[in-house]
DNA sequence: ACCCTTCAGTGATACCTGTCACCAGGCAGT
DNA sequence: ACTGCCTGGTGACAGGTATCACTGAAGGGT
């Protein structure tokens, strides 16, 4: 576990000052793995930025189906959460703990003071609006071109990439609910993937070749 | 035709000096309904905000297919041209006039100064952050959630909001190409929406009720 | 008036994916 | 050991959508 002095060189492309600054109004929050960080249309009153563990950030509809959009990891923070709370709008995604987490919650009054101040904080912003607003470029892709096949090897490959292992620690309902489909569907997706040699299925775990 | 002096009431939220700020380093362009403002790959120099007529803003994959974004009007700008000249990169999207339109291109360099010395100018790039962040996160539920039909539903009525005409002048191909269908299938629908009465087709233009 | 292109309608068919039904194995708690 | 639940595998089936083939109608240009 990391403790909470490390987060400033996770973040080190802040200018002199600025970490200095956070710590003063920021305030840090542990989550549990499977703890819910914010719930789709809560109100958001602080930016979060992730120090430590995973948070997956998704879509929910009314009918209980969710879509993962992407997951965040330490020296990120959710340009969704940036945005509502320059603007004081309510969440419009779901955001949940894949590991226990440590995040810096910044409140919204802080931010804007920020913002003007320091300019490695307003690149900090832009930077990360950008970064999000790519992923969701290439979830659209995704999803409006591909089919279930090529999803699925992206979501894998997204998933290592995030981890870091290639050992993925998941059932395959999970991923079914993460893409939206079902679990039939990944099963046998998996299952062929496994006879062309791409990947090795276990109880809970799948590891890529 | 509104003039070039018409702009500054459009984006009556900028405060005074800002407009005349713009004024000084802006270029004013002119683009033909059915010509390309930027395409996939090319590099953004400039910050594009319309003045007038319409933008079409769509996503293309290797294969020639497409997908729509979302489309816009006077008085709003391009994200992904904001987040691209503040980090010079290349465009993922590209742009298409739907309509005669007048764009104000802003060099990054003057964007950069008036990022920090406009308090206004900020709050508007923020704004159209949060505008297309949200547009897209309704596109990526539709595909998601929704079938068809749906989708065609929302298209329309987009359609119909951007343009505030009830009647929507288009081909059933340039509908498929832009929700990645294809024409028979969209023709099909719409024809059930006419028997469930709540349109008419005709030759190039759909008329909602 | 005629030709030619574009647009729209429609049936047949195939594929992808979601759903249902059912089974078997692993794992935990009693 | 028994029970029950979660996980994963598999076959059958259905609905949605893409594709192909063909038709006819509309409109523009000559």
């Amino acid at each position: 576990m990391s403790n909470q002095q490390d987060w400033k060189t996770l973040f080190s492309q802040f200018e002199p000052g600025l970490t200095e600054a956070i710590e003063q109004d920021a305030v840090i929050k542990e989550y549990k793995a499977g703890e819910t960080v914010m719930r789709t249309g809560q109100f958001i009153k602080s930016a979060a930025l992730v120090i430590e563990g995973r948070i997956k950030i998704y879509r929910e509809n009314q009918e209980g189906g969710e879509f993962l959009m992407y997951f965040l990891g330490p020296g990120q923070a959710c340009a969704v959460s940036l945005i509502c709370a320059l603007q004081a709008r309510g969440s419009e995604v779901t955001a949940v703990a894949e590991e226990d987490s440590t995040l810096l919650m910044l409140p919204v009054q802080a931010m804007e003071q920020l913002m003007s101040e320091y300019k490695s904080w307003y690149q900090f912003v832009i930077q990360t609006y950008r970064s999000r607003f790519d992923e969701l470029l290439n979830v659209i892709d995704h999803v409006a071109f591909r089919n279930m096949d090529e999803r699925l090897r992206y979501y894998l490959q997204r998933y290592t990439d995030n981890t870091g292992r290639k050992n993925i620690e998941l059932s395959h309902q999970q991923i079914a609910d993460d893409l939206h489909s079902s679990r039939e569907v990944i099963s046998r997706l998996l299952k062929k993937m496994e006879q062309r040699g791409e990947l090795v299925l276990y109880r809970n775990m799948i590891s890529l070749k």
